[in-house]
DNA sequence: ATATATACATACATTCTTGTTTGTATATAA
DNA sequence: TTATATACAAACAAGAATGTATGTATATAT
């Protein structure tokens, strides 16, 4: 048998996404070939070149299954004023980012490949591009945190709700890569949290 | 005429490590094939193959190169302690690896390799682990720092001298990265020197 | 019921890479 | 002065990897 059905099509193309994210994670993206890829989701090269152009969209497709969601609820999480005070809602939507890499294989899976299993070269160099946008649209929800907490007077210092979003969106961003990094968990999973309540505990007064 | 001096050999051995690093900087390390270095520094791969065991050698070469006599000069201006206040210091410390990758071609592009050109699998996953050990040094010199710091009591809040440290320390880790990451310039390089000022404001007391 | 497009598998041709082997002119040591 | 090791260049062999072309069974539309 040959011809799948729409709904089996579509779940091949899942297969290779998913078989693409396990290969690029132990090979890394340059060194895995489609046919590492096709073995790994049980098809051959035939399918992949049906379903994706080439390795680069494939790579796309795990990129926007994991982080277009991401966004989403980072977005939500910044933007929603609830009951809680700014800074806490700030540390909140940190830890939660860290509870999500813990508990969602994919979301790390995808993580790790992006920072240390990819280069940023040729095809993925707009990839960076990407990245600096989403830094920037993080920060500018930084920013709307602090302003509030300024305004209301939670602030331990005179310094700008900018600057306090910029320290605060590159520690974070150190924070990710070593998570990434840290495999065994001993330097940064497993304290992760207790450094950005430190980070928040910096900015908030008394 | 093909046998050279010893000095003429170690000329060449530099050269290709210089192509290597060009090489590498613009097709990404596993794009790159002996055959582009080789061309790239006038040379046939059989010089590459007699100084080198493979492509993995080189890229321990180039790291080398840069990275040593980086520890070193990180480690002389966090240890000692000269007429400086301890936060000062570190400020200073932070901005000098700072102007050096403004600097120094040869450390900017081995940064930017190490950190977008580069995928950590195999041969090159035992980095990962010299990269956390080199983290741990800078952590212990930034802990002195800020003990020092605390002792002549310059800090503007509680947290202990470990905390601060690991604080700064994920601050500047994610400073580079985007440094790195920020090629036009406009939103990390430029104001580099700006970010650390803040960062290290945050904790002065006054 | 039949035609057609779909969802692949298989086979093929071509290009890249790598590692090794062989050759060789010449510094250098003895 | 001669022998030997050095510092490469050049040629060779073999395997990967890619993209494309072709084949084909079967959903699905008509």
């Amino acid at each position: 048998m040959v011809r799948k059905s729409k709904e089996d099509a579509e779940l091949t193309r899942k297969r290779i996404i998913t078989a693409a994210r396990e290969v690029f994670l132990s090979r890394g993206v340059s060194r895995t070939t489609l046919e590492h890829i096709a073995t790994q989701a049980n098809v051959t090269r035939g399918a992949i070149y049906w379903h994706f152009k080439n390795k680069t969209e494939i790579f796309h497709a795990i990129r926007e299954q994991v982080l277009l969601p991401l966004i989403d609820r980072m977005d939500d999480s910044l933007t929603l004023d609830g009951n809680e005070d700014p800074l806490t809602q700030i540390e909140k939507s940190l830890c939660q980012t860290i509870d999500e890499l813990n508990d969602n294989i994919e979301m790390r899976e995808t993580y790790e490949i992006i920072m240390i299993k990819c280069e940023y070269v040729e095809d993925f160099s707009e990839v960076l591009q990407q990245i600096l946008d989403n830094c920037s649209s993080i920060l500018d929800k930084l920013v709307l945190g602090y302003q509030r907490a300024q305004a209301q007077n939670l602030l331990s210092c005179t310094l700008s709700p900018l600057a306090l979003a910029q320290d605060t969106h590159l520690f974070f961003s150190g924070l990710l890569h070593m998570w990434v990094k840290d495999a065994d968990g001993s330097r940064f999973r497993n304290q992760a949290k207790t450094l950005i309540q430190s980070h928040m505990n910096l900015r908030r007064k008394h």
